[in-house]
RNA sequence: GCUCCCGUGGUGUAGUCCGGCUAAUCAUAUCGGCCUCUCGAGCCGAUCACACGGGUUCGAAUCCCGUCGGGAGCACCA
């Protein structure tokens, strides 16, 4: 205790500090897929900020419908909230974009009503090249009374996908085309895993936000800053309504070196049985780091140490793996696991009877697991490639010379050669590495004592965690 | 192309707002050495950075201007 203490008192420093009495935050995640490794920068700041301040955090599910290629999942939901729990993250208050829908269509109508927003009927290229070139389509000028008559339209169904849309009144001249009377609200009658088909005019997020983060009272707003343009949309929105804006702070990109993540190219590849499903390492889903043993406090200490600059970064992931070795060296217990075993036997003169291998290296009140010896052991492919002709050292038991599937003993006594791991034989074993491929192999016996999940170490392997016994299944951390 | 953001060692990061206390912090990585019957951990040491060019100033990583480089946005996605 008195060292997370420390550590937290440390961490402090990284982020500054943030102004005012009452701190009330949000997080936002779409729900098409379980959090990943980068949405954890955006729950954990959120997290850290309203612990620090004794605030209130809001987990707000962000999903009106989205696009084709973003699809909501159902089970999305329960994931995203099972991985916040793993992650410590704690939040008082749920809502659901798609529960206020009456809401966004009030407030519509009142932007409709002050003359800041019209019915557009314009094709989406049409939209688009007047955007570019900042002229005004017919729809603008309106009346107030026509455009509510076509909104009300909108909302009765008398308009197909695409050929109607509400957009704010900005300044088509604006310096930032991009920010050229954005679209509010648009029509789409994809079914919704909460609410079916019971709406079909959806706002986009500057809309949404622009009114619940009013409604909700947040004090600060926390966003990437590829979402630096709604802030604008979203104080316009608020100046329109006459609103106090909140504190916008915003952070960098963050990207693991080698590593791309896309969940709807992940969802794709679950579907067409590429992966098998989110608890591939590859996904590097908040439920796949956990599989792997990566402890939730370690992935926060990670993401802290990156602070809140908006320098865009790209991180190894060897410097989760530091993070996480730090947190579970002492507390893995060591096995021996021989990766694609080679049968050798052993010639000279040899007492067999067992070996003791202390459990830990730093612990020995842990005791030591027995290891028995034979004339023939199972050593690594590797080693057994590697190592023609020179001498080695099975660990804690003989010095060898290897001679093809011979091993030629010299001797007993501890000496300073590369020392393997080796079994006289053992239990089938297979170890899911990073990249979804297995590595099978064979474990020592003494490994039925394991429990499951349990976090050990495969000396001279790396740390795994295991998931199950017969036979034995174990996901790879790191090394 | 347009709008905005960012540039401190291999990678991150502190310091930049309020210029001197910094011959620039910490972590990680790398390389040595010690220790250890793991290629794990631990201990000790070493290497390595203020993008560039001007300016302001007694003094600039810190302020100003310019250049270059990187990123994000420019969706009826979030």
């Amino acid at each position: 205790m008195p060292e997370f203490f420390e550590e937290s008192e440390e961490e402090e420093d990284q982020l500054p500090d943030i102004e005012g009495e009452e701190v009330v935050m949000r997080m936002a995640p779409y729900p098409s897929g379980p959090l990943h490794i980068g949405n954890s920068r955006m729950v954990i700041l959120n997290d850290e900020y309203v612990k620090r301040n004794d605030g209130k955090l809001i987990l707000f599910f962000d999903d009106t419908i989205g696009s084709k290629e973003k699809k909501l999942q159902h089970y999305a939901y329960d994931m995203i909230k099972d991985g916040l729990d793993w992650l410590g993250v704690d939040y008082h208050e749920v809502y659901y974009k798609s529960d206020r829908m009456d809401i966004y269509y009030e407030y519509a109508e009142k932007i409709l009503e002050k003359g800041e927003a019209y019915i557009c009927e314009c094709s989406a290229e049409r939209l688009q090249k007047n955007r570019r070139e900042g002229e005004e389509c017919p729809h603008r000028s309106q009346s107030v009374e026509k455009n509510l008559k076509m909104w009300q339209a909108m909302l009765d169904g008398a308009y197909e996908e695409g050929e109607a849309v509400m957009r704010i009144k900005t300044d088509m001249q604006h310096p930032n085309p991009a920010f050229r009377d954005r679209v509010l609200f648009r029509i789409c009658n994809r079914e919704h895993p909460r609410v079916a088909n019971k709406y079909h005019v959806w706002p986009l997020l500057e809309f949404s936000w622009a009114i619940d983060d009013h409604l909700l009272g947040m004090t600060h707003i926390l966003r990437g800053k590829d979402l630096v343009m709604e802030d604008q949309m979203e104080e316009h929105i608020w100046d329109i309504f006459d609103w106090d804006a909140p504190e916008f702070l915003h952070y960098g990109m963050l990207r693991l070196k080698d590593v791309h993540l896309s969940k709807s190219e992940f969802q794709e590849k679950i579907r067409t049985g590429e992966m098998s499903g989110w608890n591939d390492p590859r996904t590097w889903s908040l439920q796949s780091l956990r599989r792997r043993g990566i402890q939730p406090e370690a992935l926060r200490d990670f993401i802290l140490g990156f602070g809140m600059s908006k320098t865009d970064i790209e991180v190894p992931a060897s410097k989760l793996y530091a993070e996480n070795r730090k947190m579970i060296d002492s507390k893995a217990n060591r096995y021996f696991f021989v990766p694609e075993p080679v049968k050798i036997t052993l010639e000279g003169d040899i007492e067999l009877d067992e070996v003791e291998v202390p459990r830990h290296p730093d612990h020995e009140e842990r005791g030591n697991r027995k290891i028995k010896t034979a004339r023939e052991v199972l050593i690594p492919k590797k080693e057994w490639e590697e190592k023609q002709g020179e001498e080695i050292r099975l660990k804690n038991f003989c010095n060898i010379k290897l001679d093809g599937k011979k091993g030629v003993i010299t001797g007993s006594g501890r000496r300073d050669l590369i020392k393997i791991q080796w079994l006289p034989e053992g239990l089938d074993a297979e170890v899911e590495m990073p990249d979804s491929t297995v590595v099978t192999g064979k474990v020592e016996k003494g490994m039925s004592s394991v429990s499951e999940e349990e976090l050990i170490q495969f000396e001279r392997f790396g740390f795994v965690k295991v998931q199950g016994k017969e036979p034995v299944f174990a996901c790879y951390a790191h090394s």
